[in-house]
DNA sequence: TCTATATTTCCTTATTTCTCGAAATATCGA
DNA sequence: TCGATATTTCGAGAAATAAGGAAATATAGA
């Protein structure tokens, strides 16, 4: 079988992640981003829907891009951060790694439940 | 669209999940235990198997308990711990929530993702 | 160049989390 | 009931994390 993302994610990696999704404002900044998709979001505008001050919310964005969940690129005045899906990608495979050890039946629902919530939007493939 | 779980997963209960997994020796147990399957682990040996000393791998299975990734039941003098798939299943739900926005696109490929990674095994539907 | 906007960095304090030793609880078998 | 096994609870000290005020940096426009 063959991945689609570079390399595989290591525990250490996943901790990073989890610690840093492990926090309500931070996981809150995180999927707004996954929902704002690859045009992102600027850091101000982040701060405005969250309701975040600004050097507070400097520390989440900072925490989140060490983790690799999203990066950012400047753009005039602003800085657009968005998320990183392959990371995402990588973060959901390793904690679903060997759901599936001998037992197909249990392991099953566990992705088509994750594959439903994902695309509840439908159009999916 | 209905859901097979309960009830949907809010903030507070992904960021406690996140906290939980979000650590080392718990992913470590976590995933051993998602390796496992329903037949579950008896604390002792997740000791022996993890190394962890007693008392801490304790305090460890009680937050995964909390956090409501795991449940036990006694077996003799034995507990036997199992993964909770359904948690799973919504945590990873959660995550991945709103991902599709909009976009199909860019959703598909991580989904597809977590799905050929949860079941790289084969045989999953 | 000067001023305003956008964001980050530095610093300090309060809080939470982690780990371990020691003691307690529960179950089993003799 | 007694001793051994399996696991949890308690308590304390060390380390990591969180939040906010104030100042610094970078960009844009007049």
């Amino acid at each position: 079988m063959k991945f689609l993302y570079s390399r595989m994610m290591e525990q250490t990696d996943a901790v990073a992640a989890l610690s840093a999704l492990a926090h309500a404002g931070r996981l809150e900044v995180f999927r707004l981003l996954v929902k704002a998709g690859p045009a992102g979001m600027a850091a101000g505008k982040i701060a405005e829907a969250t309701g975040t001050l600004p050097n507070t919310l400097s520390a989440s964005l900072n925490l989140l891009t060490q983790a690799g969940l999203i990066h950012s690129r400047r753009d005039g005045r602003s800085i657009i951060y968005s998320a990183d899906f392959e990371a995402m990608s990588g973060l959901l495979t390793f904690l679903m790694e060997d759901c599936c050890s001998g037992e197909p039946a249990i392991c099953g629902p566990v992705v088509d439940l994750a594959r439903a919530g994902g695309c509840a939007a439908e159009g999916c493939a």
